[in-house]
RNA sequence: GCCGGUGUGGCGGAAUUGGCAGACGCCCGGGACUUAAAAUCCCGUGAUACGAGAGUAUCGUACCGGUUCAAGCCCGGUCACCGGCACCA
């Protein structure tokens, strides 16, 4: 038969729309499965490979759902706002309005070329109004809550996208969207206080099933520590400078202090301290310096002596000198550390650099040449000599500063607070207004959504504005406390801030009461299965499981964990190994695929080409090995006869255990591998019966379900193969009744014997004697040991 | 530096978790069909040595060592590459 693939393709796409087959029900009785997959950020350029695979492996698994019978959610949505729409229309003019819904059609267009089984009735796009009403009515009830908060800080600060992002958004001390260098800029911000969901974050991972690494790479994103912090004396003042430290045990051995450039301190003393100036000159030389220069500096510690204060160690009473260097963040703790050269490699090489004393307070290494960060017994410590365990010094200390009020334990996070406003149109606009007498006061729920005004220019300011601080209709208003006039934040709301509680909207999209319908919120949460990047995972991640946890303790969802279950896919590399991008030239665009090979060649290429988790290059020809496979089971229906092989019915038996496992465990290469070893099986028996036919193609559908529904119809299957109920093995067919075993002398193999299943030693070694051949080469030996293992394997060790 | 991961044929990758290493696919070689090519089908395909030959032997999962009847898998050490974080006190 020759295989028309784009006619049965739209062929069945068009079926499956017409009979609504995808649509999830509410109201039913049935066992849910709700997979959910990243929504795109429907970008200028299309489609990549890239999301096809992000999201073929959930449409296998929902796929299988569905034939097993669950209630599937599998939904698919747009994350819309943000700056690369925006940079669009800047350069183009247009509206990032229509842009947005020119991109929208065309993604959804590919999409359903690729014969993905999402729900389309359900699809959200996070610029809609009726959408982004809500993510303002949840930034709303955070700022009730006080998790919404303004502060001036520093802050990293793109200068060319001309916007202040996250720690998040300028990882490696790039701009996440231009790849510029970031600098620290004092700004006015908006900040959500999600350090204090630090600890919940952290212990909800125990409720949930992640992928080891992502947990790993959250719990290291959220960096919890413990240790105290010590209030430290300072000559001439009852001014206490507050430290942090994980190493309490070792604080008779400070030898200095060390506050961050832009500690408060300096400012507070500036009558008191001797070389103003000097220490001026620093801090100016470290604002000019970029994040990324600061950090790169590892080795070459820079510093200042601070002249006419001294810290007073609490516990010795010594005095101590201070300084100003750049490598205490003001960011971390309290921006001063108290410094134990003995035992800290940084503190090490300053105290080197700058003559200052060393005394070691831990028995071992070499303090001559390095400083020595391991355990031992405590010396020159008071009351701590003599203990050796690290864990019992630390509490002793804590035990001691806490009585005598000196400080106390304590936690640090490295993860900081959200910075949330951006000074950009195409976002969600802040529904607060600034009341000169009332101060912010949020905009009143009835009045959500907070609309984007309609803008013709969309670039920011010079001062760096958003441009709808220039729509005056916007900007002035009345407040909504005390009627008098008022102006509007006129800052939007960051990339992220839409798609931290997406999958809540597609259980119920079009509510207009509520972000979704508490008993539907109680049928389908948690997200059974969440499929995406790894590079979201503390990014994306965090921030939906803060806002969803956040929604679960003000009682607006029913579970405190958004995602049961939560996997990555590994990138699609180029031809040429390295990873796509336009610049290389060597991106490949599914529609093309789709076009001269077929969605259902695309689809089970990506799954077959490597673990699902890792990286792998693309291969055309590897993907003709695909085809060919697809073509030879498009000819089956030939090869339909009525003498039954039991070689091939236990053959089938066997590969469906096998690919309803490996499903299971994401293992599609494994899966499409014995499908095609089952195909070469049927070319052995010759011929099929036209039931083991039926059964191979609803175990091929998730894969391939457009060829699968076109023999399904073909061969007289009932209604549609993709609800036609998955196969079932039957375990007695997957075990042959004789196995052929390896036979090892001294570890060696040397033969084989067949043998019946779970023979005992004696029939394995009776075996092993009646075959010539190994008796030959077991002659004249002395056995010193037989290790039969049943169905597995004999060893005979001989002398 | 810290955390996580990976290392297997010419290539992408398998290996029931300690039991015949290299499934499946690609590439390549040979053959069939064809005027010819493409497509398709069949056979072969880790390396080395011996053999005319079916075959036989040795080596082989980054490197060194260990445990075990048996190691790609476990243990100790080393190297390389990838990803994330990074002066976090």
């Amino acid at each position: 038969m020759k295989y028309d693939f784009s006619a049965v393709e739209s062929k069945w796409q068009k079926k499956w729309d017409e009979a609504h087959i995808f649509e999830a029900q509410d109201n039913t009785d049935k066992p849910k499965f709700y997979g959910l997959v990243e929504f795109p950020y429907p970008s200028g350029v299309g489609m990549h490979v890239g999301h096809i695979k992000a999201y073929s492996g959930l449409e296998v698994i929902c796929r299988k759902r569905r034939m097993q019978g669950y209630n599937v959610l599998f939904p698919i949505g747009f994350d819309a706002f943000g700056l690369p729409t925006e940079n669009s229309a800047i350069k183009t003019g247009i509206h990032p309005r229509q842009l947005t819904d020119r991109n929208i059609a065309r993604f959804t267009d590919q999409l359903r070329r690729v014969g993905f089984s999402f729900d389309w009735t359900r699809t959200i796009d996070t610029t809609q109004e009726d959408y982004y009403k809500w993510t303002q009515y949840i930034f709303l009830k955070m700022f009730e809550k006080g998790l919404a908060f303004r502060d001036t800080a520093l802050v990293n600060y793109c200068p060319h996208c001309k916007v202040v992002l996250s720690n998040e958004d300028s990882q490696g001390g790039k701009c996440d969207i231009c790849h510029s260098e970031i600098i620290q800029k004092s700004k006015d911000v908006w900040y959500l206080r999600i350090t204090e969901y630090a600890d919940k974050l952290l212990e909800g991972l125990e409720h949930v099933d992640y992928l080891p690494n992502i947990k790993q790479q959250q719990v290291n994103w959220i960096g919890k520590s413990r240790g105290a912090f010590v209030n430290f004396g300072l000559t001439g003042t009852d001014e206490k400078l507050r430290i942090y430290t994980t190493r309490p045990d070792t604080l008779f051995g400070v030898t200095f202090m060390v506050i961050a450039p832009e500690h408060p301190l300096i400012a507070k003393m500036a009558d008191r301290i001797g070389n103003m100036e000097e220490i001026q000159a620093y801090q100016t030389a470290c604002t000019k310096k970029t994040e990324f220069e600061r950090t790169q500096l590892v080795k070459d510690k820079t510093g200042v002596r601070i002249q006419g204060i001294c810290g007073i160690n609490p516990v010795s009473g010594k005095e101590i000198p201070l300084y100003i260097a750049d490598y205490v963040m003001m960011g971390y703790g309290t921006g001063a550390i108290m410094a134990v050269p003995a035992h800290d490699e940084r503190d090490y090489a300053f105290a080197k650099k700058f003559g200052i004393d060393i005394i070691p307070v831990i028995k071992g290494g070499d303090i001559d040449k390095e400083a020595y960060t391991g355990e031992g017994e405590m010396i020159n410590s008071g009351f701590l000599n003599g203990l050796t365990n690290k864990a019992d010094s630390i509490a002793k200390m804590i035990e001691y500063l806490t009585e005598h009020g000196l400080g106390e334990g304590g936690v640090q996070y490295k993860m900081k607070d959200w910075a949330f406003n951006r000074q950009r149109y195409w976002g969600e606009p802040i529904p607060i207004v600034h009341c000169p007498t009332c101060g912010m006061v949020p905009v009143p729920y009835d009045q959500l959504p907070l609309r984007l005004p309609p803008v013709t220019e969309f670039e920011p300011g010079q001062g760096g504005e958003s441009p709808l601080a220039r729509v005056e209709s916007f900007v002035n208003c009345t407040c909504p406390r005390c009627g008098g006039k008022a102006r509007r934040e006129t800052d939007t709301m960051p990339q992220w801030a839409g798609s931290s509680w997406y999958f809540l909207r597609y259980i119920d999209p079009h509510n207009s009461h509520a972000i979704a319908d508490m008993d539907k919120m109680r049928y389908w949460l948690p997200v059974d299965w969440y499929n995406g990047g790894m590079e979201h995972v503390t990014r994306h991640m965090i921030y939906s499981r803060f806002w969803h946890r956040f929604l679960y303790d003000i009682g607006e969802v029913p579970t405190p964990e958004p995602y049961a279950k939560r996997t990555a896919q590994g990138l699609i590399l180029g031809p040429d190994g390295e990873k796509m991008s336009k610049s290389r030239g060597n991106v490949v665009d599914p529609n093309d695929v789709v076009r001269e090979m077929g969605a259902d060649v695309l689809r089970v290429y990506i799954l077959f080409m490597g673990d699902y988790g890792a990286a792998a290059p693309w291969s055309e020809n590897s993907m003709r090995g695909c085809k060919r496979f697809l073509e030879r089971v498009a000819d089956l229906p030939g090869k339909v006869s009525d003498t039954e092989s039991p070689v091939l019915e236990s053959a089938l038996h066997k590969v469906i255990k096998k690919v309803s496992s490996d499903i299971e465990e994401m293992k599609f290469n494994t899966a499409i591998a014995a499908m095609m070893g089952l195909l070469n099986d049927i070319d052995d028996a010759g011929s099929l019966t036209r039931e083991q036919l039926m059964t191979f193609v609803r175990l091929l559908c998730p894969f391939a379900p457009h060829l699968c529904e076109e023999i399904w119809e073909q061969e007289g299957g009932q209604g549609f193969c993709s609800l036609a109920p998955w196969p079932e093995f039957d375990e007695a067919k997957t075990v042959d009744e004789t196995v052929e075993i390896a036979v090892q002398i001294n570890g060696k193999v040397r033969g084989k014997v067949t043998l019946p299943q779970n023979a005992d030693k004696d029939t394995a070694l009776t075996a092993v004697r009646a075959d010539p051949k190994l008796a030959a080469q077991l002659e004249g030996k002395t056995v010193v040991k037989e290790i039969v293992i049943p169905n597995k394997i004999i060893n005979i060790v001989v002398r």
